[in-house]
DNA sequence: CGCGCAGTTGACGTATGTCAAGACAGGTGG
DNA sequence: CCACCTGTCTTGACATACGTCAACTGCGCG
C-alpha cells in the first residue's frame, strides 16, 4: 500500500494510519517530529544494554535486530525490524534498556527524541494511544516466537519465520509479488530461532527440497504461500494488521 | 512492601504507585474503578484466543498463565501472572485475543471494563503512561523468556524462572523470607520452558540435588539466593522494578 | 584473480524427548 | 480414622533432533 518515502517518518506515519487511522492534523504533527537519519553497515550496534536513551529509533531501509547475550555467551535475538518499526519505542516509559539493537545489514535509521514524541503525545492523546499499540503488537510478535522457540521443530520454525517476514514486509509495500528480500546471514537466523547455523543450513535445504522456498542472493521466493503456510502453522492474527474495528 | 489488599484494586495501584508515584487523586480514581471479583478453581479459562474483550483481567489471588498451542497440541505458557498483574492489558488496544488466559491454581480475579479504563486514562494522561508501562515491562519479560528458551539449558532455565518468580512475588508483599507458594504442577513448568514433564523433574532433582533449592509442598525455599543468581544467569533488569530516576 | 566470509557436508556427541511402569500424596467417602 | 483413588511425580530404557567440530566449497568483493 505505501509509497516510498518522501520524508524520513512517511514510513512510520503510514503505518500507523493503517490501522489507525489518523487525523490530517495528527499526520502533519507526526510529519513534522525532527528527524535524525544515519546511515549504517551491517552488524553496527544501534543502542546498547544498559544505556537511557533520550531518543527513539525508526527503522527507514534495511534489517535491524533486538537482542540479547546469554552468559555463555549465546546470542538470541528476539525481534527483526523492517522500514517502519520502531525497535526501542518502549524506551520512552523504561528508562534503562534491557535489549541491545543492531543492524543486521546495512540501513538506515532514523532518531527522534523523547521529548518530542512526548509532546505530541500530550497534544494528541490519540498518538498516544497509536504508539502503545506499536508496543503491544511487538509484544504480541514475542509471544508468537516464545511459541515457535519453545514448541515447533527445527522446519517448521523457520517456515513460520518466513510467513512472518513475508507478511510484515508485504504490510509496509516491500514485498515484490511472491519475493522478498532477506538480508540476513545463516549465523543471524541461527540466533533468531534458536538453533545452530549448520542446522539452519539442512533446514533450508529441506525446505527449498520440498518446494516451500527458494532462496537466491538474499532474495527469497515463495513458491506457494499457502503450503509455507501450512508448513509454518502461520496464523497471521497476532500480527495485528487489521485495525480496531475490522474483521 | 503491601498489606493484605482492602480493596481488590489495592494491589494494583500499590503496583502502579511503587514505581510510578501517584497523586492523591490518581489513587482515589483507581480505588473507585468498578471491579467485578470472581473466584476460580486451578485450570479454569479466563479469556480465549479470538475473543474480543470488553474488559481487563487483574489477579487478586493466585496464579494465571497466558498461553497458546500449536497445531501439534503443544502448549507453551509465555506468561505466568502474580497478583497486581494484568494479564491481558493488551486487549485494551488490541481488538482481539492473540492468546488465552487460564488460572493455573485455584485464584480470585477481578474485571474492570475497558471503558472504565479508557475514561480514567483520558483523564488522567500520568495513569495512561503508567498502564502503557505495564505492558511494557511484560514485553520485557517475553523477551527475557525468549533468551531463556532459545539458549539456555534446563537447568539454567529452571533456575531462572525460580529467580524471576521469587523476585516477583517478592514486589509484592508474597514471599516469606526465603520461601514463596508456586502452585503450579511440573506439567505446567514444562510447557513454560519448553521441555518435557520429565525432563523438569528430573531438572527439579539436579537443583535440589545442588543445593539451590528445596521444594514442599506447592512451596519454594532458596537456601542461597546468590547462588541461586548465579546458576539461573538472573539480572533483575529486565523487570523494571526501579522507577524511571531510580539508579 | 584471489581473498575471505558465508554456506555446505559428514561424522559423531549429547541434551532432551517419549513411553510405560511404578511410587507417592492429598483429598474424598465410608 | 482408615482406605481408596486420582492426579502428580519419579524412574529406567531407549529414541532422536539437534549441536559441535572441522574440513571443504563457492561466491561476492576488491
Amino acid at each position: 500500500m505505501p509509497e516510498p518515502p518522501p520524508t524520513p517518518n512517511a514510513r512510520m506515519i503510514c503505518k500507523l494510519d493503517s490501522i489507525f487511522p489518523l487525523s490530517e492534523e495528527e499526520r502533519q504533527v507526526l510529519e513534522h517530529l525532527p528527524v535524525l537519519v544515519k546511515r549504517l553497515k551491517a552488524d553496527q550496534e544501534i543502542v546498547s544494554l544498559g544505556e537511557r536513551p533520550q531518543q527513539c529509533c525508526l527503522v527507514l531501509e534495511g534489517l535491524t535486530c533486538v537482542y540479547k547475550l546469554s552468559y555463555a555467551g549465546r546470542r538470541q535475538i528476539m525481534a527483526l525490524h523492517v522500514p517502519g518499526d520502531m525497535p526501542d519505542l518502549h524506551s520512552l516509559h523504561l528508562a534503562v534498556m534491557d535489549i541491545s539493537i543492531a543492524s543486521v545489514s546495512s540501513c538506515t535509521v532514523g532518531f527522534i527524541q523523547h521529548e518530542d514524541l512526548r509532546r505530541v503525545c500530550e497534544r494528541f492523546p490519540r498518538l498516544t494511544a497509536a504508539f502503545w499499540r506499536e508496543t503491544l503488537v511487538d509484544a504480541s510478535i514475542y509471544r508468537e516466537w516464545l511459541l515457535n522457540v519453545g514448541q515447533r521443530d527445527a522446519y517448521t520454525r523457520l517456515a513460520h519465520l518466513m510467513c512472518e517476514l513475508y507478511t510484515r514486509l508485504s504490510a509496509v509495500g516491500l514485498t515484490d509479488e511472491r519475493t522478498f528480500e532477506l538480508p540476513i546471514t545463516q549465523d543471524e537466523l541461527a540466533d533468531t530461532l534458536g538453533i545452530s547455523a549448520v542446522h539452519v543450513s539442512r533446514t533450508l535445504q529441506a525446505l527449498r527440497g520440498d518446494g516451500l522456498i527458494e532462496t537466491a542472493r538474499k532474495r527469497v521466493t515463495v513458491p506457494s504461500w499457502s503450503k509455507l503456510q501450512e508448513a509454518g502453522e502461520f496464523d497471521p492474527l497476532y500480527l495485528h494488521l487489521q485495525g480496531r474495528h475490522a474483521a
